[in-house]
DNA sequence: GGAAGTTGTGCAATCGTTTGCGCGTTCGTA
DNA sequence: TACGAACGCGCAAACGATTGCACAACTTCC
């Protein structure tokens, strides 16, 4: 949660009910459809007089708004529903901090919901979400196949949301350029002289992964490398899927094993990290591998790890920000946002 | 957030607004008061014939109850509040979930607030969640210094709350053992013939890393080693002050630097794990890890890191059944439950 | 000096549930 | 057979804010 700071006030402690708009205005002596106004910063008669008497009084009060009252009147929860596949990987979990703290800054809360990559669940928390009339939703979790799902639910009654991350290729979206990042990671592991450069690709549902890899395609055919298929191995985001498939790579006889790694996120990284061990080779002596999302972990490997870094405060921020215009029905465009490679120690010149 | 399964309800698409209670009474030819009993699944009512007519009425209807309207004239909201550091890091991040799943499990929502480790943020979202109307309060970033702060605000005015995995010294709490986990993890070490056992034992504040660190002193002192205290050193719980504090360690003069060290946390022992391979120090070989909390990261490590297993899930459960407790002033104590040691490869006998 | 705004405030309806009270039925039991 | 308990359900009053409408008092401008 976030939302607009309450900070100030506390007066009020012990015994007795909650003070309500009612009681204030009472004690102003005024209507309490005045106190309403006074309260209402974007009502320009919050900066009378009467209206700093009516705060000031207020606050020593301790009078706090209750939202459920104001929810229900207004129509609108000034929050947000949150979807994403789990909050325990780093990348979610800075994502969503960028999210809440983005919310916070326009006076909402972000509301939280994990799917632990089940589609079904994908559904039903975005329906729960809904129940709980959020006002919009995040969606962190997109996928590609199939016009199925959920987006489609939310499309036909009209309810905003915005994907981050990952898209569907549809929908309205905050994304970071996978496709340069994938381009640059190649292009770091070719410059260092690496010629036989594997991919541990991510799945193909995530849009996020494919764009990886369609940069390191076209880095490597623009620097005349052809690209062996074998090299580019599907997997999912977790350290042990990155582990099992750098290892089905690094078991390739002598000539044909890559040299160079390129992984879909830190997590494959760490994993194909601990397979190169198991295989006895160094790195980057004998294999250099590049990382992506630039994780905190990353940097504090025991060698730290080169990787790419997404703008994950700008996706984040701007994912609200465009979740605003659509609920102001304003006209928006999917955003991509540029990540940078972070040269680290894994990488280094070709064997 | 989490909350009772909405599962079911989406026939309602497109335009129009969105039911409520009186149009489901319109189409059952029934009063609204009457739906709502029929809905509320504690009535005994909600199993006769009308009421399960009525709820396949609201179904078809794709009724769904506003939360507004009833948290306001329930004048509960079935929200708790959570309040922790950050959800970056893994543990905490693995405890959110854990409690929200709890939450949903008795049809709970959780609203997350973040402090960042910042004392005052602490009050200010604590009072943000007040604001909102949280039925209580969880709270992972207590501290044992002061009396101050904001736990007193809360004991005054009767919000119920509990601690989890750290604790102030008085409140209702649920924790690790951590004492039992600091004896583990120095016992673990004193097995395999450690003599000089460094700790990285994390900040004072903390009574889950002063718990640890009198663990180790425990099992030290009844395997008649003197604790050398010089070997026993404060730190954060981050990576970089892992690695800054084991450098420190290891920058002693051969005789009296450590050969095996128990860290507050994972982060902190990937950080001397990163600190020993810049000493040119191997680990096992030349120095034994062990961290804390076997984050999933542990057993990833190109050197799997023996650690200290806490049950997350039952410490998240457990903060969750005792604050509905303390909610219906029914008595509690503090709960303690007991951590594992999981050896990995970070451990070797002493050199 | 009067018409046309502007500003400040009150009145009352409204948002959609929940729940105490009460009345008419039904049922078990003496 | 009759009497009290239990049940099913309607009525209406909350819960605490927001907001359209109205109107008075004051400006402003010609």
């Amino acid at each position: 949660m976030t939302g607009t700071t309450a900070t100030p006030p506390p007066p009020r402690r012990g015994t007795g009910r909650r003070p309500t708009m009612t009681d204030v205005a009472r004690e102003a002596g005024v209507n309490p459809s005045t106190v309403s106004r006074a309260l209402d910063d974007r009502h320009p008669f919050s900066r009378s007089d009467t209206a700093v008497r009516i705060k000031q009084i207020a606050a020593q009060l301790g009078y706090t708004p209750n939202p459920a009252a104001a929810n229900l009147r207004r129509q609108s929860t000034r929050t947000i529903g949150v979807v994403m596949s789990s909050i325990t990987g780093t990348v979610m979990a800075m994502l969503y901090e960028e999210i809440a703290e983005a919310c916070r800054d326009h006076g909402l809360d972000a509301l939280l919901a994990t799917t632990h990559d089940d589609l079904e669940a994908e559904t039903a928390v975005g329906r729960l979400l809904l129940s709980r009339r959020v006002d919009g939703l995040i969606l962190a979790t997109a996928r590609l196949d199939g016009p199925g799902g959920f987006l489609p639910e939310l499309a036909a009654d009209g309810t905003p949301f915005v994907l981050a991350l990952r898209t569907d290729g549809h929908s309205p979206a905050v994304l970071g350029d996978d496709r340069l990042g994938g381009y640059l990671a190649a292009r770091h592991l070719l410059d260092l002289g690496h010629r036989r450069i594997g991919m541990i690709a991510g799945p193909p549902y995530a849009s996020n992964a494919l764009g990886r890899v369609d940069g390191l395609r076209q880095a490597l055919t623009e620097a005349g490398v052809e690209v062996d298929e074998r090299l580019v191995r599907p997997s999912g985001f977790s350290m042990e899927s990155g582990e099992s498939t750098a290892a089905e790579l690094l078991a390739l006889p002598d000539g044909q094993r890559p040299t160079g790694l390129v992984t879909v996120n830190d997590n494959t990284a760490v994993g194909a990290l601990a397979a190169a061990r198991r295989h006895g080779l160094a790195v980057p002596q004998d294999l250099s591998v590049v990382g992506y999302n630039d994780t905190p972990l990353a940097a504090r490997l025991p060698i730290p790890l080169t990787s790419v870094r997404v703008p994950l405060r700008e996706i984040g921020r701007g994912a609200v920000d465009m979740l605003l215009r659509i609920r102001q029905e304003r006209p928006v465009r999917s955003l991509v946002h540029a990540p940078t490679l972070i040269p680290r120690e894994s990488t280094a010149p070709a064997p």
